[in-house]
DNA sequence: TTATTATATGTAAGCGGTTACATAACAAAG
DNA sequence: CTTTGTTATGTAACCGCTTACATATAATAA
């Protein structure tokens, strides 16, 4: 394994020059740099990642930490923001170490590693976190994005989808249909998102006349718990056990809307003739289920691209104010609705 | 930041004996030890990995390689064993690097960057994985081991489940339980876990007196192309549609199992009373689908702990003679069957 | 012409660890 | 009391790179 020693030599310059044609530096002069890019090429020299890390003192490395609940979910969600991260960093300069994270946190048990060793130079939070851990960031100095989160009267350099416009559109959509008495399904209401996405829900539902307090108590079936299929399955029977007259469901995300629809089934409920449903995410399975899902597709790979920029802008600059990217979303409709 | 020029000085020794005192060396008298001990708890000191891994030439990463489209499916097949991976790493001295590969692979253009800079002390490939991808790991000496997968003709180190004694059993199963007709269903049959699985329904039906040549060609359909809720689908119109009195179907995953039940479902034919479906991997959706899929599951973080095992012990001892370790499978009794 | 500035290259000191080797201390053996 | 062997500790070179600083050369200005 050739290193910059042997390059030196064999180009019959210095390794600084080496190094300043390796890092594409002012004053090398145009033959010497061919020169040394060639015996570079001849001897298929790579600079070794340790000794740049241990001579520049930055990492290289980019933690991405999910709740180890929401990697293992059903829906690809967060594996695909991932990727998205992954493929912007494999053409740069860094490695992205991705850890779990327990429900229940503790700073001093459970640090991620490369926490503990202070091996990473910026750290992207997808999903819900635990406080201690954000607070832990901070104290520490090191640097942060939350990807899909926000914390209340906090603000953070922050990922997220327009929840609230999608909701907003979804629902229009929905009354356009000729929907009236449309039921909202959600889990974890205390999840950002979520709050969004029932927010715009209600403000459409205002805006075109439908919705006040009262139906919003009606229609509304909210859990403090993870979001699951399960939930969807309560919300369903729970909506009909009230007797409304409920004709269209927003689900607050695809896999509650996966539970709907499996118990709207049980029911003998024509799917949408009777009552249509609408879930958030677009997950891969939406396009399969029968009948497919209509819903809000959220770019995963894209916002994973702009987490990966958001961050790398505030790994050089530190100090800059906090920033919110907003990644637009769009509505995908299907058969269910 | 302390180092460890900080804690001698602090300790009134010298780095070298600081160094024994982190390394679990011989050679340090008890009160020495406790002393440093003291002053590394007192400093939070913490040792650079960037400058242990200069200093001892190894990388302290491993790589994670998977096809892209793999990562990317419905199923979180991949993931979880990456995640049980990286349980076993965090306890120890590795980070796991992943990352995805193209179809189309070019080991000149498309190398993960880890193997292009030689950062890794080794690499674990899950699933199918270019064949070029292999030989390069070879010809460059880098250890390596495959996870679900494997090489006609080429003993490689690897980690599989016994996808041959699971179908054996599902298939047991599905003939105690009175049926007669059983298909199979299986895409990318070049896949040796397909492969497998599809021997483990032949031997079974032929050891129950059921399957024999004529038979397996009625009630078999294969497709060369990646697994999907698409090859269910086809696979449920086509058995169908030979008449041959189908009433129950082995898939070769879930995956496929999800497009066979719904497909099953727009003909109104009862699972399982008619026809009985059982599925392979035991995916999460599967227990939350209607109805819930009978399959084998495939323990899928262990998959993950013993590729760990077996890779650093590979890194460790390179010449030893290839190893295959093969994972337990157990019959998981649903309502699809 | 000489002073000044911009460009080009080299020298050597780190970065924070590991480790071969030298040496010191001490106990057991002769 | 020396000799020998074991245990304990220190010294300093080295891993492969970056970079501040010194120096040399070329181009421009005075």
């Amino acid at each position: 394994m050739a290193n910059i020693n042997n390059v030196a030599k064999k180009a019959r310059v210095s390794i600084a020059t080496v190094s300043r044609v390796i890092n594409n530096k002012k004053y090398v002069a145009t033959k010497t740099r061919e020169k040394v890019m060639s015996v570079i090429e001849k001897l298929d020299y790579k600079p070794l990642y340790s000794a740049i890390n241990l001579a520049t003192k930055r990492t290289g490395n980019i933690g991405f930490i999910v709740w180890g609940e929401h990697f293992s979910e059903i829906e690809k969600f967060y594996s695909q923001i991932f990727l998205g991260m992954e493929y912007s960093a494999r053409d740069s300069d860094y490695y992205i170490l991705l850890t779990t994270v327990k429900e229940k946190f503790n700073p001093k048990e459970d640090l991620p590693r490369f926490l503990k060793y202070k091996d990473v130079d910026g750290v992207a939070l997808a999903g819900r976190v635990p406080t201690s851990l954000i607070e832990y960031l901070e104290n520490q100095g090191i640097p942060f994005i939350l990807i899909d989160y926000g914390i209340p009267d906090k603000v953070c350099n922050s990922v997220v989808m327009d929840n609230y416009n999608g909701a907003f559109q979804a629902v229009d959509q929905i009354v356009k249909s000729g929907k009236k008495n449309i039921g909202f399904i959600g889990g974890s209401y205390f999840h950002p998102s979520v709050k969004d996405r029932y927010r715009g829900y209600k403000d459409n539902l205002k805006s075109n006349g439908l919705g006040d307090s009262e139906y919003f108590d009606k229609f509304s079936f909210l859990k403090n718990v993870e979001t699951s299929p399960e939930i969807g399955i309560q919300g369903v029977k729970h909506l009909l056990s009230q007797n409304i007259g409920l004709d269209a469901i927003f689900c607050c995300n695809d896999t509650t809307a996966m539970g709907a629809l499996s118990e709207l089934k049980k029911y003998n409920i024509k799917v949408p003739k009777e009552v249509s449903v609408v879930g958030f995410d677009d997950i891969t399975l939406s396009s399969f289920c029968t009948p497919s899902l209509s819903t809000v597709r959220v770019p995963k790979l894209e916002i994973g691209k702009e987490s990966y920029r958001l961050l790398t802008e505030i790994i050089a600059n530190p100090d800059s104010t906090p920033q919110t990217s907003i990644i637009d979303v769009e509505y995908i409709q299907r058969r269910s609705s």
